[in-house]
DNA sequence: GTAATTGCAAATACTTTGCCACGTA
DNA sequence: TACGTGGCAAAGTATTTGCAATTAC
């Protein structure tokens, strides 16, 4: 979709959970779209857009607000705090991660991305390539509680 | 491998860095292994094994060593601040992240994980599964810087 | 007019460092 | 003995909240 009717669609949507159309969801949906990746709210909030034009805490709100309607989303596990595993030769782990109690589980399954690591590889020139995979879902534990 | 052996391979390996063998140093490690899952510096530094037996600096010292020579990684885009992304209906991104420069771009190739989303899926029982797909590496351009 | 939103400042939370005492090799 | 390591406390950085003023509807 072009970036004009992306950005009116995305306001629709905003509009019709309730969020007034205010110059910085605008400007905040504008720069995430013509980001086309993940960005920080530090890099958010001074960037060309948004800096001097609105407080870093209300770029702060607007996530929030955001990523709870489902419009963005927030990368990582959902802890504040960063996270260590151990790193066994020959042995690669990807989790499976509850949205709700934060519990994390290694997956059983083997990983099917070992291939395209491959591709990307030859075809992009990065070195020392490995990845991280993580599923991210409602355990039944949780889903059980919440219904 | 069995625990006692792994955990006495992991400090040999530690040993043949340079890093002397403490008791902290077995306990962080006892406790990742048997944890078997990314932890926190914080459920690291209140675990069983290293509550009251050594400062939260410690272990944080530790991890970053540990992190050095290879036998634990930080999961996660490499920067301490949280990353925000649209969520475009019907549209999924994966990542290519340089572990230099931080730079991050959207991978082209399709995604390899949702038949594994769909069977992870059925076997768990978890509820709105997706997921997450981060490959790390060294662009060409710092690669180049590097050498 | 009313309720959502904003800015500013302050409070939290997690991470990181300085410095000197201590323990390992 | 020498140098890596540890504890404690303080500094640094990112996130989050309180509240009065402002703005969208």
């Amino acid at each position: 979709m072009p970036t004009r009717p992306l950005i009116k669609d995305l306001i629709d949507r905003c509009r019709a959970t309730g969020l007034r159309r205010t110059k910085a969801l605008e400007q905040l949906l504008v720069t995430l779209v013509e980001a086309d990746r993940p960005m920080t709210l530090s890099e958010l909030s001074h960037s060309e857009r948004l800096n001097d034009q609105c407080d870093k805490a209300t770029v702060f709100r607007l996530l929030q607000r955001l990523t709870a309607i489902g419009i963005i989303r927030r990368l990582g596990l959902h802890e504040r705090a960063a996270y260590f595993t151990l790193l066994i030769p020959g042995l690669h782990q990807d989790y499976l991660i509850c949205t709700e109690c934060g519990s994390i589980e290694p997956i059983q399954a083997p990983c099917p991305v070992h291939q395209l690591e491959r591709e990307i590889t030859e075809k992009t020139g990065y070195k020392n390539l490995y990845h991280e995979l993580e599923f991210f879902g409602v355990c039944p534990l949780c889903a059980n509680r919440l219904a």
